[in-house]
DNA sequence: AGCACGCCGACT
DNA sequence: GTCGGCGTGCTC
């Protein structure tokens, strides 16, 4: 090592194009202690601005002839093994990222800030709660950085990570109380009191029983249990719901930890499935790890240090659990693998199942996906036998999945029916009140979002940056950008003409009156975005329902996650057709599963269930199978068409977006790139290069983005030929003020 | 993205 | 002369 004095750094450049090792000199006074996998503080650039970077390696020679000197050692001992390096660098060329962009979304948010020490926390804590956007936020920070250095701090912070506790806040930014309050009074926060987990203890717990296998859940399980070591790519677990995927990940990660293996448990929405938590923890008590959305940021850094140490076996979260530094990784789980939510929507633009299929092929662990409506993609690969395929199909007590009811709203409204419930819906309910059995009702809307229309003239409040409405939030009683953040105040009156604004919610507003009307004195629990903003009014609401026995429960997508009430024997779905008709090749997929999961939310308990989903195209053949619940009818439909448009799986698809304020310069700079995409490929058959044209959000803070779309197969050479002509692209002087980046398969 | 270097016009 | 405008190119 005494050899070696020199370290390749990948540095914190944010540009991709600029993005390669940089060699180093390391300094005498930390001669043996700057080692891979460490942080560092190095001069960059013409100027030597300090900047961040994280050691690839050592050298014995650079391979530069002027190397500069680190200025700064940043970790004690190394945040990233060499196998997360490697990772690191994968993700580069898989993502279309920057090597330091990989690894901050490798570590938990906490690392950047000063390292904060372990204390008690209390059950209640004072959050910090930006008001203004992320960006006015920095920019604030800019200004405040000399006269007061600690409110600077805590903006950063705060524009960085969303909110914060003040405890984490003080420890990480150093600020006083006095410096937050500061902030508060001149409106950039507010603190509000928030509930805190603690650090999540789980020996208290009662153990369960050991679980017993049905023959089915056994065959499947003898089968991946043969699968794990012997280097399979992957495993479709493909079970209806109520089948126990469950019980089988439970033993099967008991098999993987008396091999002295440990597992990683991806779920889409962690606050969505409390009841999966609850059964882990009775299971593997405190050898498991709970990567929570709302832990607080210190404790989200202890867990990661937890699982470093190797004390943790099973880790349990969301997206970002897939990098989680367990030792000896025999198996990961991607639970409702064809969620949306496993794919990131920013840099690193990466998927949970391609970080998780890289992880298990270096450490010789096995992949199992599991779902009840498996992707389109998934299935394919389990039919052609890339996959391993297992199948579930008996429910739990052989209960048969309730039958279902379309209801056609084109013949409601002939019949003179202008609400959103139909007479079949409304006689179902009026019977399960009756009975004194609960109803669970879901808003199939696009978006959750809800925005402000002045009734009289049509004026809709737009974002002043972005191309999108504003989102009205009930609890703070603000209008918000969820694109760039801008936040603005609820005016009275129209500023156009001076009439009366209406909000028109989530929908889930209107169809609460409507139900007021039709059932008198019915009591209804609406779960939307409004109702459940405030922190765990989402398990307060469910608990409420689940204790109180209210009659209706009325809400957006959350009412279709892994819900399972006893009581439940009615589902409704009022508008099918809301996520189908949208130009996306997954539109089809989505609203499959979609109806499919609420549909199974019924007669989970003694009681049988039913379900009566409403739809202005009865004849739809996607609506159709969903009511039957066919998957492989399904998928083989949908495959069909996937080919005959060259969509995933038939063809893999990248999108180039350009994005810069003058929206003509954009559209010249995106001809161009495309020109030389029709260049680089004209020898390749199969490749088409598409567009431009304008993303589906076409503006935001700002800039205008314009993107191309290339469908192919996804080769090394095409990956490669993306990375050079973005990095052309960004180093083309004609092209100043733009900027451009890739992704794959994006969600729009 | 920053930042320095350099080549030209305007002013002390 | 020489101060500073911004166009150009590089970052170990």
């Amino acid at each position: 090592m005494e050899d070696r004095q020199y370290a390749r750094i990948a540095v914190d450049t944010a540009r991709f194009a600029l993005d390669k090792p940089y060699d180093y000199r390391i300094p005498v006074e930390l001669t043996g202690l700057v080692l891979p996998g460490m942080r560092v503080t190095v001069p960059f650039g013409k100027g030597n601005t300090k900047t961040e970077g994280i050691v690839l390696s050592l050298e014995k020679e650079p391979s530069y002839d002027k190397p500069k000197c680190i200025v700064n050692l940043l970790d004690e001992e190394s945040v990233l093994s060499q196998e997360q390096i490697r990772l690191a660098l994968w993700m580069r060329e898989r993502f279309f990222c920057t090597v330091y962009e990989a690894v901050h979304a490798m570590l938990p948010s906490g690392m950047w800030f000063r390292d904060g020490e372990r204390r008690a926390k209390d059950k209640v804590e004072l959050f910090a709660n930006l008001l203004v956007s992320g960006e006015e936020a920095m920019e604030a920070a800019e200004q405040k950085r000399m006269r007061a250095r600690q409110q600077a701090g805590v903006l950063r912070l705060l524009a960085v990570t969303g909110p914060v506790s003040l405890r984490d806040l003080r420890t990480f930014t150093g600020a006083s109380i006095a410096s937050v309050k500061a902030l508060e009074e001149q409106g950039y926060l507010e603190l509000e009191a928030r509930e805190v987990f603690r650090s999540q203890v789980y020996d208290d717990v009662e153990r369960a029983d050991e679980i017993v296998l049905t023959e089915e859940q056994q065959t499947a399980y003898d089968g991946l249990c043969s699968l794990l070591g012997s280097g399979a790519a992957a495993a479709l677990l493909f079970g209806v719901t109520g089948s126990g995927k469950t019980s089988v990940y439970i033993r099967l990660i008991q098999k993987v930890l008396q091999q002295g293996k440990s597992a990683i448990v991806l779920v889409p929405e962690i606050a969505l499935t409390p009841q999966l938590v609850a059964v882990f923890s009775a299971h593997f008590g405190s050898q498991i790890a709970v990567l929570h959305s709302s832990l607080a940021m210190g404790e989200r850094y202890d867990e990661w240090k937890r699982i470093r140490s190797g004390s943790v076996k099973v880790v349990i979260g969301t997206r970002s659990a897939v990098f989680a530094p367990v030792k000896e990784l025999g198996l990961i789980v991607i639970d409702e693998e064809q969620e949306h939510t496993y794919k990131s929507e920013n840099s690193p633009r990466y998927h949970a199942r391609d970080v998780a299929k890289y992880r298990c092929a270096q450490s010789g662990a096995l992949l199992l996906l599991g779902s009840a409506t498996p992707s389109v993609d998934s299935m394919y690969s389990a039919q052609t036998g890339r996959y391993k395929l297992f199948t579930l199909k008996g429910r739990y007590n052989a209960r048969s999945l309730p039958p279902v009811y379309t209801a056609d709203m084109r013949r409601e409204l002939k019949n003179g029916n202008g609400t959103n419930i139909s007479s079949v819906l409304l006689r179902e309910l009026q019977e399960n009140l009756d009975r004194g059995e609960q109803s669970i009702l879901f808003l199939n809307r696009r978006g959750t979002a809800s925005f402000v229309v002045c009734g009289e003239c049509g004026y809709v409040y737009t974002c002043p940056n972005c191309s999108v409405s504003l989102t009205y939030h009930g609890v703070s009683r603000k209008l918000m950008c969820h694109h760039c953040g801008f936040v603005q105040q609820v005016p009275g009156v129209c500023p156009e003409c001076g009439g009366q604004l209406k909000f028109t919610g989530a929908g889930t507003q209107k169809v609460e009156e409507e139900l007021k009307e039709l059932l008198p004195g019915t009591e209804i629990i609406r779960m939307d975005t409004d109702t459940v903003a405030a922190a765990h009014s989402h398990e307060t609401l469910l608990s409420r329902f689940r204790e109180e026995k209210v009659p209706i429960l009325l809400g957006t997508q959350m009412v279709t996650k892994g819900l399972d009430f006893e009581n439940v024997t009615l589902v409704g779905v009022i508008s099918a057709d809301q996520s189908l008709y949208v130009n996306d090749y997954r539109a089809h997929e989505r609203t499959f599963s979609l109806i499919t999961q609420v549909v199974g939310r019924s007669g989970r308990g003694e009681k049988s269930g039913r379900a009566v989903i409403q739809t202005f195209t009865p004849q739809n053949e996607i609506i159709r199978l969903a009511s039957k619940q066919d998957y492989m009818g399904f998928y083989e439909e949908e495959i069909l068409l996937r080919q005959a448009m060259q969509a995933p799986p038939a063809a893999d698809l990248f999108t180039v977006t350009v994005t810069g304020l003058e929206e003509a310069a954009v559209l010249r700079g995106c001809v161009k790139l495309r020109d030389s995409f029709r260049h680089y490929f004209a020898d390749l058959e199969g490749v088409r290069v598409l567009g431009p044209a304008p993303a589906s959000v076409a503006k935001v803070n700002m800039r205008y983005r314009y993107r191309i779309t290339l469908s192919c197969k996804a080769t090394k050479r095409i990956r490669e030929t993306i990375s050079h002509l973005i990095c052309a692209f960004s180093n083309d002087k004609e092209n100043r003020g733009l900027s451009a980046f890739a992704d794959n398969d994006p969600l729009d």
